[in-house]
RNA sequence: GCGAGAGUGGCGGAACUGGCAGACGCGCUGGACUUAGGAUCCAGUGGGGAAACCUGUAGGGGUUCAACUCCCCUCUCUCGCACCA
């Protein structure tokens, strides 16, 4: 055994041990209790970042913890290989996609394979390959049976500086999520996914998802926007048309003095003469700042009591949620309200907060958008709003003015892109046919290597003849394959489902999804709380009706980890500085003193970041492995230290000197300890290497809290530390602490830990042994202390034996010198004890 | 504006169901070993105080024998939603 841990040497031994061992495969097994364990699978940007690192080190300790419990664990890894990343790189550096693309996976997957993670790479997907695609194209036409996808003209999302469309959930304060240039409105003809038809289902099912953070939850209710209301229709005074309108409050109907419609609505452009008006209205669309209107000089007629309401067309409807279309109540609206202040408008209260309360329309300074009782409103007078809102909306529809409706702000989803480099969508356009499916035995559609790419935007499949010209395969006449690609994040909602099966056992393999789905652990960015995984929510409830799977929910518990973050460092002139480029506070180009920033997730353009590599060759896997599971819970974002991974390092070489140094008394321990009629003397150590066991159990048993866990295993070697053992029994029993400590330490460093325990002797992999089991008699402590207080404040500390009666400790509190000092001549009120450690006196009259 | 989360030493972070605030690590201070130390080991380390002791979990109030923890108010930060009718 060496003096000093040399990870150099051992760490690629031990991968290249656990690879031909397979120790990271896995196979379905239905007499084995499984545990499907998934981090969200990279995109192949050419190299791993920090990020990267902490994910998989969170998912790879769950996963080795699991095998350790006895699950037969599944943990897979693979690549989001579609994406516009790829078609950049081949526009700048004239590099085929495919090529960057696969060269990129063979990078990474060497840097993975570096840091240790136990995957089972029998499974690796690549979305860009054939095999996989050809799946998205084949859900593609069975959702086109179901009528779950569909192509439709509308205006879509379209960002100018990726040159395609997007999806409602990828556009993020109005601008790309990828590149963040503003995205502009375009009219396409587009397909659909029909997201909306499980609008209902997935948000009922957000309830159940008591595994996931509640934030998450929230985030996909919100998008999914569920408002149940009413449609009514307004006639026109003078016109045939007819304005429906929605709302959530018919209690107020009484209560409409004027109308709005969107600028883009279509009676808009018929109910105005005045088109400049309109056109500035247009102008101010969605602008927050100020409400603008102009009236289009017609009235529209309420249904209930034949009033007249000026119908104008204001910058703050929008066409694309309800009808594009609203009754205005300022009385009991804000937004109303204050577009009515602004044009004069009336307003008419037809709610009263409290019966007495009487208050002249006039003297209002806002809306009252609270519940209380109607008033102005006929034979509804006197009724409460809550029961009003049911009851004129049955009122509303048995008169056929309308109906009661539920709107929600969930679009379908949009999975049209005019990009190359993703899956082609299974379609053929024939003249006389339309859009006809390529048959399922045609499969896959291949995306053809040879392309030109322009760089000036559109497909460039659209120049590839072989590609484009093929016959249609209904009538035979010629016809024309569609050119757009599926959105990647049709890739990645289902790719869970692909894992179950391996590479070479056909990827909807019925019993091996029973299985293994659900996900029982998944690991990822909080970023994809509402893109990805409502996508795959979506995608699973469809693979459930499709007969693929019966789970309707994919991922049973999800841990959203925070980001990793480290200081940055700023030149007023200059900007982001790198750490090392500035000494002595100074820019190294004006020398001008530097602002010491904020600490801020790790970006290139920040200039914060760490290398994987770098520290991999400084420091080995285990170290930065440990260092990013120690400085922060898993869910909260960790601040990069370089001194702190200095301090993981420091402690693996703690206990491997500790091993090194007491080698021959833990072989002589375990010699002592593997014979028979041994039983283990009850000393401090005994009971420290007990309660470490519980205490890191429990703290991955709950919420994955790894950094407590870890601080335990610190505890414990400082206490080995200090150990002499020189009898036999003495050195069984510091063998049984070494032999525990390696065995809770390997998820975390397993290479260390794999080393370490074929050092004390053992011949079989660690891997395969089982997590150590405490004893709670031994755990117990002998000797507790027991603390004193007089009237809440801390006045003594006695070490007295664990289980003492409350009498006992009461007595011994009380008999204390110290305290008898203190409550010295005082009234003794009351004596709180709380069993086993604590003892409050309580004094008359203060201390 | 609405919703959620957070605020604890010089720093990252601990603290069960209301029961010793600051585990563990970093940093710092002192010491040992050493030609040397940016290695290693040992000790100390919330603040004030010589000490007894006092004080301290964003700020203010409250409940309680006892509050980082529960309740009310205020401030700050982060995230999400943001004219959704």
């Amino acid at each position: 055994m060496k003096e000093r841990f040399d990870f150099n040497e051992i760490e690629p031994k031990w991968q290249k041990y656990w690879a031909e061992e397979g120790a990271g495969n896995s196979s379905a097994d239905p007499s084995k209790k499984k545990f499907y364990c998934l981090e969200m699978f990279p995109y192949p940007s050419g190299k791993i970042h920090m990020g990267h690192v902490r994910n998989y080190a969170i998912g790879d300790v769950i996963a080795r913890y699991k095998r350790m419990q006895g699950f037969n664990v599944l943990h897979p890894m693979g690549w989001d290989a579609f994406g516009m990343p790829a078609e950049n790189a081949a526009i700048k550096n004239n590099v085929h996609p495919s090529k960057w693309t696969y060269e990129n996976v063979a990078f990474m997957k060497q840097q993975l394979d570096r840091l240790g993670l136990s995957y089972d790479w029998d499974r690796e997907v690549t979305t860009c390959n054939p095999e996989y695609y050809r799946w998205n194209q084949w859900f593609f036409l069975k959702l086109l049976e179901k009528g779950l996808a569909y192509r439709k003209t509308s205006f879509v999302n379209w960002c100018p500086s990726c040159a395609t469309v997007l999806a409602n959930e990828q556009v993020v304060d109005n601008g790309c999520w990828r590149c963040d240039s503003v995205v502009v409105q375009k009219e396409l003809e587009q397909w659909f996914f029909r997201i909306t038809r499980y609008a209902e289902e997935l948000l009922q099912g957000c309830d159940d998802l008591s595994g996931w953070p509640e934030r998450v939850a929230v985030m996909q209710k919100n998008w999914i926007g569920k408002s149940e209301g009413a449609e009514v229709d307004f006639s026109i005074e003078g016109r045939p048309e007819k304005l429906k309108i929605f709302t959530t409050r018919p209690d107020t109907l009484f209560g409409v003095t004027f109308m709005c419609i969107a600028a883009a609505h279509p009676l808009a452009e018929i109910l105005t003469s005045d088109k400049p008006a309109l056109e500035k209205v247009k102008a101010q669309y969605g602008k927050e700042d100020d409400k603008v209107g102009h009236f289009t000089g017609h009235y529209a007629i309420n249904p209930l009591d034949n009033g007249r309401a000026p119908i104008y067309i204001a910058n703050f409807v929008l066409m694309e949620y309800g009808t594009g279309a609203i009754m205005s109540v300022p009385a009991h609206d804000q937004r109303d309200f204050e577009f009515a202040k602004k044009y004069g408008l009336p307003i008419k209260t037809v709610i009263q907060p409290a019966v007495n309360s009487q208050q002249s329309d006039e003297s209002l300074t806002e809306a009252f958008e609270g519940e209380g009782v109607l008033v102005n409103s006929g034979s509804f007078n006197g009724m409460r709003s809550k029961d009003a809102k049911a009851a004129i909306a049955d009122f509303v529809e048995r008169q056929g003015l309308g109906k009661k409706t539920i709107n929600y702000k969930l679009r379908d989803w949009g999975i049209s892109r005019q990009r190359y480099w993703g899956t082609p969508i299974p379609i053929i356009y024939c003249d006389k046919c339309g859009a006809v499916p390529v048959p399922e035995k045609d499969l896959p559609v291949i995306l053809p290597d040879a392309v030109q790419f322009s760089g000036t935007g559109g497909s460039p499949l659209l120049n590839i003849k072989e590609f484009v010209n093929v016959d249609c395969p209904k009538c035979g006449a010629p016809g024309r394959r569609e050119t757009d690609t599926m959105d990647t994040f049709v890739d990645s909602s289902w790719y869970f489902v692909r894992y179950c099966s391996k590479r070479d056992e056909g990827p909807l393999n019925k019993n091996n999804i029973a299985y293994w789905m659900p996900v029982d652990q998944y690991i990822g960015g909080i970023e994809h709380a509402v893109l990805h995984l409502l996508y795959s929510r979506f995608f699973t409830r469809c693979l459930r009706d499709l007969g693929i799977t019966t789970q309707s929910e994919p991922f049973r518990n999800l841990l959203t980890q925070g980001m990793v973050c480290k200081e940055t460092w700023k030149c007023p002139e200059h900007g982001w500085l790198f750490p090392e480029e500035v000494s002595d506070g100074r820019c190294p180009q004006c020398g001008k003193a530097v602002d010491k920033g904020r600490v801020e997730k790790m970006s290139k353009s920040k200039k914060n970041v760490i290398d994987p590599d770098a520290l991999v060759k400084r420091y080995g896997a285990d170290t930065m492995r440990l260092f990013s599971l120690f400085a922060a819970p898993p869910e909260r974002d960790l601040e990069w230290s370089d001194q702190g991974v200095e301090g993981a390092y420091r402690f693996l070489h703690k206990i491997w000197g500790l091993v090194f140094r007491c080698r021959q008394d833990i072989l002589r321990g375990r010699e002592i300890a593997s014979q028979n009629g041994h039983s283990p003397l009850i000393a401090p150590l005994l009971r420290k290497t007990h309660r470490t066991i519980k205490k890191v159990t429990s703290d991955i048993e709950k919420d994955y809290h790894f950094n407590t866990a870890i601080a335990a295993m610190m505890e414990l070697v400082n206490e080995m530390s200090s150990f002499k053992s020189e009898k036999d029994e003495e050195k069984a029993m510091f063998y049984m602490a070494v032999q525990n400590l390696i065995l809770m330490l390997f998820p975390f460093a397993p290479h260390f830990a794999e080393e370490l325990w074929s050092e004390i002797g053992e011949t079989r992999g660690i891997y395969r042994h089982a997590w150590p089991e405490w004893d709670e008699e031994f755990a117990k402590e002998e000797e507790v202390e027991l603390v004193v207080q007089v009237n809440g404040k801390l006045r003594a500390k006695l070490l007295v034996p664990a289980g003492l009666s409350d009498e006992e400790a009461k007595d011994k509190a009380l008999n204390d010198a110290k305290i008898k000092e203190v409550t010295e001549g005082k009234n003794i009120k009351k004596v709180i004890i709380v069993k086993g450690s604590l003892v409050n006196i309580v004094v008359a009259g203060g201390v």
